[in-house]
Order: C-alpha cells, then sequence, then structure tokens
DNA sequence: CGTGCTTTTGAATAGTATCAAGGCCGGTGG
DNA sequence: CCACCGGCCTTGATACTATTCAAAAGCACG
C-alpha cells in the first residue's frame, strides 16, 4: 500500500509502547491512523466487558477507518509492541479525497476487502468448533504477522488470553488445543512464542470453510 | 440513500421472482446492484454447504459491492420475495467514480458503516446464548423490515430455518426460542408472520452487547 | 386423501464454559 | 541468596448449554 507515500508531506508520527491505547472506542474521531512500525490490536468490547479482538495489523497497514462518517470510534486500538504510527487528521484527509480520487477509490477498495473478510469470520464464528477457532487464530496470526523465515516462529509475544480473544473462545480452552497440537507434533512452544512445525495440517483443519480451493 | 437517482439516466433494471438468485457467490463480478423494490437475502456457505446469512437487504439497498476490486463475488443474493432490481456495469460505475468525487465519498462512507456494522455482528456472535441469538435476529428483522405500523406484525414470510442462518444457529433452537418467547407474552405467530407483543423486552434481552446506550 | 415439507417437541449425546487447584516463572524485598 | 508473591499457564472435575437425532404433528399441494 502505497498511500504512505501520497501523504508523506503531511506526516504527523508519533511513538506508541507496548499496551498504550492508540485511540479509545467511544472517543471522538479526529482522523485516521497508519502503522509505520509495529504491532496493533483492534478490539471491540462486549457483555460485562468481555473484549474481542476484530483485527490484528502490521507495517503499513490503516487505523481508525472505521470512524469515518462517524462521531466516535467504534473500536479501540492497542500497541502489542512498541510501534511508530502516524497521524492523519480529518481536514488534510478531505483535501486529500477531493484532490485525488484515485485515492478515495483505492481506499475503498480496501474496505470492500475489510468487509469481505470480516463477513468470512462471521462464518468461522458460527460454525467452528473451539479447536477449529483457536487453530484459525493461529492461521490468521501466521498470515498477518509472517512467520520468520529460517525456524518457522510467530514472531510476537501474544498471551492465551489474546489468543482466546481473537479465536472467541475462553483461554482454558486455547491452552487445552494447544497442548493437544503439541501432543500431535504440529506445534510447540519455546519462551512464549509459538513454532509451527506442519502447516500444511493446520491449513487442513480450518480449509473446509474457506471458500473456493 | 440518493445514489438511484444519480444513476438513473443509465438504467438497467430486471425482475426478479422469489427464490431466484440475483447473482451466486464466486461467480464473476460484472457491477453492482440496487434495490427498487424487494426483499433479498446475502448469503455466504460454510463448511459441509451450511449457510450463513450475512445481511438483509430491503428497497433502496445496495447489492454486490463486496465484489468491489475483486474478481467474484464472496456472497451470493438470493430474492426473498418479488422484487424489482436496479443493474449498474463495472464500466459505468468507474465512470461515474472519476466524474463525481462525492458520490465515491458517499459509497466510501456507506462502506464504513458496513464494516461497523458487520465487526458488531462478531461479536454478539462470539458471546451470546443460542437464545440471545435468536432474538437478536428477530431484533435485526425489526429494524431491516419496518413493523407494519398498525399491528406489529413483521412484513416477511421466513423459515425457521433462515432464521437460524442469520443467527448462526440450528432450526430447532429458532423453534424452541419462539415457543419460549410465545408462553412470555413477548411474541406471537399467525399464519406465518411473526407478531411482536413486547419490542422492549427484546431489546433489553440484547441490549448488554450494544456499545453505549 | 395421500405425499412431502416444515415445525415442534423430546431424549440422548457431545461439546464448551466455569470453577478450582496446582505448577511454573520472574520480580521484589527481606 | 533465599523466601515470598503475583501473574500466567495448565489441567481436572463439574454443570450447563447446545446440537443432533428421531418421531410426531401440522400444513400446503397436487
Amino acid at each position: 500500500m502505497d498511500w504512505i507515500e501520497k501523504i508523506n508531506n503531511r506526516k504527523n508520527s508519533f511513538q506508541c509502547k507496548k499496551g498504550q491505547p492508540i485511540f479509545i472506542e467511544g472517543s471522538a474521531v479526529m482522523g485516521i491512523y497508519f502503522i509505520y512500525q509495529g504491532k496493533v490490536k483492534v478490539t471491540i468490547r462486549g457483555a460485562n466487558n468481555k473484549q474481542q479482538i476484530v483485527r490484528l495489523a502490521n507495517n503499513g497497514h490503516i487505523l481508525g477507518h472505521r470512524g469515518f462518517g462517524n462521531e466516535s470510534y467504534p473500536v479501540g486500538a492497542v500497541a502489542m509492541e512498541d510501534s511508530l504510527i502516524c497521524f492523519i487528521d480529518n481536514n488534510t484527509l478531505n483535501e486529500t479525497f477531493l484532490a485525488n480520487p484515485e485515492f478515495t477509490i483505492g481506499l475503498m477498495m480496501f474496505y470492500s476487502q475489510e468487509l469481505r473478510k470480516t463477513e468470512a469470520r462471521i462464518k468461522y464464528f458460527s460454525q467452528m468448533t473451539a479447536r477449529e477457532k483457536v487453530i484459525y487464530a493461529l492461521y490468521y496470526l501466521m498470515e498477518t504477522y509472517d512467520l520468520s523465515a529460517k525456524k518457522n516462529i510467530l514472531d510476537i509475544i501474544i498471551s492465551r488470553q489474546e489468543i482466546a480473544d481473537i479465536a472467541g473462545t475462553t483461554a482454558d480452552q486455547v491452552s487445552r488445543t494447544i497442548t493437544d497440537l503439541k501432543k500431535e507434533k504440529v506445534l510447540n512452544t519455546d519462551e512464549k512464542k509459538i513454532i509451527i512445525l506442519n502447516s500444511q495440517k493446520l491449513r487442513e483443519e480450518v480449509h473446509a470453510y474457506f471458500p473456493l480451493n
């Protein structure tokens, strides 16, 4: 995505430390954000403050776009590691839209794809078993935060509870499933990091839910 | 939504009978559709061809926008009653985007809101009980297809299975829940139509999942 | 007046969340 | 250096919920 370059002259970036919020659910929309460098989780609160991770974001990804056209952000964003964030205020954004229709179309295509992915996730949540949900969460982590080429290590430190918040289940179930997967030699853990031994097996188990291939 | 007027000069409409597909999941994207008059369900196939309704659409709503920027539609659309559909092909659409930036921005805002709604639904699916899911599905039906003013009748003929496909549960559970709600005097059924007796009660039960109020 | 489809209801089963206890590890303070 | 503490992870037992299967009733249709 080359949006960052297009708006680079107006950049207004800041540092965000691990665990620190970038913007808070329900707060007023000031503009949108891009991640220069870092890892961010986008969350939404449910009943009894149970939180659900609706998206994971990586370098170059956009944040806060759900607030566009609304007064407040429907979701919150929290840095999962020290991150460098670029902020673009509403005025700059609107100017860019009118001056550069192709930029607008590009952003619209991004929305279209996000919508597509999100609706696919609804299917997963309503039809998968707990085991499948956990596997899908791991698969999602693998896709978003590339495995380090050499050792298939998931390059992120993430708690069981956070995996559960992605999968839509409990930390207990995540732990059980990971234990099972270790016994089946599908993955291994080392110092809080997850090592994928058999990504093919993971793919097969959730494969039935994907459209086509 | 006044998009229809803006593109009215290029209109290309056709009739679609109940149960008939408007476009099919996985088929090539030709353009987008608007509903002049009718009721449409947007569905996505899951494992073992279990289908999930991701959205219900009514007069004036847009269809097929998920395909934008992709080769094939990720979802399918089927008429739930005889409907009049307006089709706009890709070329016309692209011309309109470049010629009319405000139209593009308007459509982008629509995407933003759809994304917002869809992500909220993920929360429902991962945290609600079966009873709550059914109530939410009824609530969704009420919001989308206005209750006929006089008698609080849901103006749509819909099977238990279809309600289950919205709620993400089974037809059995829908039947049980509806029976319970009848005993609780919350609703009643009459000749396949659902009559809401106590919409306040319905709202209260799913209320805890909504952001703010 | 059958035939087939949907709805309803019951019973058995499987799956999941919850609760509780124990283990592991890192940090803190004596 | 050791003891303690708190957080996170793991694992077992339990209770509950939901799905599945099966059967019967209702209904539309030819």
